[in-house]
DNA sequence: CTCACATTGGTAATCGTTTTCCATCACTGA
DNA sequence: TCAGTGATGGAAAACGATTACCAATGTGAG
């Protein structure tokens, strides 16, 4: 269909060595006459180098793995932005494996990927089990995770402090007067999870607010799970007089079943998220959440796997970034000490 | 790194023939006991064959480009994931490609991944200038196009009917007893918000009302847009009752600035918004919308893809599929019935 | 006039597969 | 006994690039 180096080489009266020479701006001299006519035959038949047959002489392919859990959750397109600029600033390729959030897939695509002979990854993992991040280790893959990472793996990371970003959310609450808040966290095998679980009691520990079992759900990462998780909040009866959930979806869902059970936002419950998705600010209230600079991890991602190619082996480098509380309203201003009539009382 | 063919060869004590024939199932008939005799040596080694070499060799590289204006709407994402489910069935991988809506970005990319020897192509063009689709088809490169495709390029598509869709969501509006109506489109250069103003046109139009250039705006199918969008309006002062934005991103870009501006929805103004992206039954009021099906249509346009990489029809198919407009809250007097939750997985 | 050396270009091996030929071997039927 | 026939496995030529190595040429120094 296209043409080839050979072709060229007959064109130009020229070996293929010397196309090669000249297309790829070797180190190798060559004299200014012959270095035209390739270029012209180039020029006439339109030949553009075969980047697999490039790949496999060169070991190099230009394309790297990003892994996702979950592609329809905004924080993850916002992501893969900054990585796909970077990286096609670089001249390389990305390819999209999303995962579910289940582990199987993950190693599944981890294994296609390397007979795919990508040159590095950058992947959000599960990250319930680290022997599949061993092994890329072991086998010299350059990798960065981001946004997750499981501990006790030594490899390059882009995350964020979710554990104070968490903490920082409660906190705000607990400043406003709330006692009774309920958590929407992910699913407990998620170590993401765990860190913004144990934010949530950190913040509630240092005012000495006993944890109540009764107030935590899992919502699963997805909107149905935040409503859910009001749904059973409200069926048994439990007090409460806001939620912080663990991501922004969560926090949207929840919020779009409390309105549709006539409980407003935020005078009779606050609500506060974690990511700072675009429909953060775009929903009414507009969401108090922690901000995660996404699509800056996006790019610092790719900057450190870049060095990683090109670089070589320094060591493994953690990149923790500062998470931002954004208040908006969903928090209102502070609550009225003593309230005559608990707001989650009464049935819907 | 990794095991070569020559190595299982070397330790099976067979010809490099042979573990192919075996490992890639060829007809040519192996004996029962050579056979294990290299499924050992596979074992052993963790043989797994290179990709790119077999792309090299065979031609395909089971790898599949996707193309999108803006992998931050939702709406791409929705698509992503039904492409990617069947992609990842049929052992293919998909390359990501987002071209901000620059018709320049989309043209490199395609030169991009004819040099990386994709398979075949799924986009959502810019679609302003179809030369290049054009040179797509001349060089035989099987493509489908999604959500958006151009007049005059004879290529397989998988599209909604976006006219009769946005003339659907403007009848409602027309029902409702709205006449000031506003609307809030895309670029022009783009013919999907080209298709969605005459959809706006034709309803005015069969019931008499004369179309009026100072209701109409671009918003660049963004939240931004949208809030643009009504500033004007108000800044200006023209009088309307209702929103009709050509996707549902500028349409919650719109609400949200209505909000923040104290005009109620949709009491003090209705709004339709087009896509029914996740967020639009999220966002208070729930958002009245034309529905696309997005997972669908992912999946559609990559069976069909597939289908043509299997050498099916090569006359070009345009699959229409008819948008469905789900009734919510935003515009208010909605008609009585199960709401309808957009299910995030499978359904749509 | 030679030798050392820089410049320039060609030859061929290589990357890891697939696949087309062939060669061998054991049977089979005449 | 011998040609014909499947079954089986090997050798080697691709696929389209890169690059180590070598050859030819010209140039200046001794």
């Amino acid at each position: 269909m296209t043409a080839t180096i050979r072709e060229v080489a007959q064109v130009a009266g020229v070996s293929v060595a010397t196309v090669s020479r000249v297309v790829s701006g070797s180190r190798h001299r060559v004299s200014a006459a012959t270095r035209s006519r390739v270029m012209a035959a180039v020029a006439r038949l339109r030949y553009q180098p075969n980047l697999v047959a490039q790949g496999l002489k060169s070991r190099v392919t230009h394309t790297v793995g990003l892994i996702v859990p979950d592609i329809s959750n905004p924080f993850f397109p916002a992501i893969a932005r900054g990585i796909e600029d970077i990286a096609n600033q670089a001249g390389m390729a990305v390819l999209l494996c999303n995962t579910y959030e289940d582990l199987s897939k993950e190693r599944r695509y981890l294994a296609l990927l390397r007979k795919r002979m990508v040159d590095g990854l950058i992947f959000a993992t599960v990250g319930a089990n680290t022997e599949h991040l061993r092994m890329l280790r072991r086998q010299r893959m350059p990798a960065v995770l981001i946004a997750r990472a499981p501990g006790g793996v030594d490899m390059d990371a882009v995350l964020v402090d979710n554990r104070r970003g968490e903490r920082e959310a409660v906190e705000h609450l607990l400043r406003l007067g709330h006692r009774r808040i309920a958590f929407i966290g992910g699913p407990s095998v998620l170590p993401v999870a765990g860190e913004r679980l144990a934010g949530y009691r950190d913040a509630l520990g240092a005012v000495g607010i006993r944890f109540d079992p009764a107030l935590v759900f899992d919502g699963g990462f997805r909107p149905e799970g935040g409503a859910a998780a009001v749904g059973e909040l409200l069926r048994r009866r439990v007090k409460f007089t806001a939620i912080a959930a663990a991501n922004d979806l969560m926090a949207i869902g929840a919020m779009e079943d409390l309105h549709r059970r006539g409980r407003r936002i935020p005078t009779d419950v606050a609500v506060v998220g974690f990511d700072d998705i675009t429909f953060a600010s775009l929903v009414e209230p507009p969401l108090t959440t922690v901000a995660q600079p996404k699509y800056q991890m996006g790019r610092l991602a790719m900057e450190r796997l870049l060095e990683l190619l090109n670089g070589g082996t320094s060591r493994a480098r953690r990149l923790v970034l500062e998470p931002r509380l954004v208040i908006r309203e969903s928090c209102g201003a502070a609550i009225k000490r003593t309230r005559s009539k608990s707001p989650d009382r009464g049935g819907d």
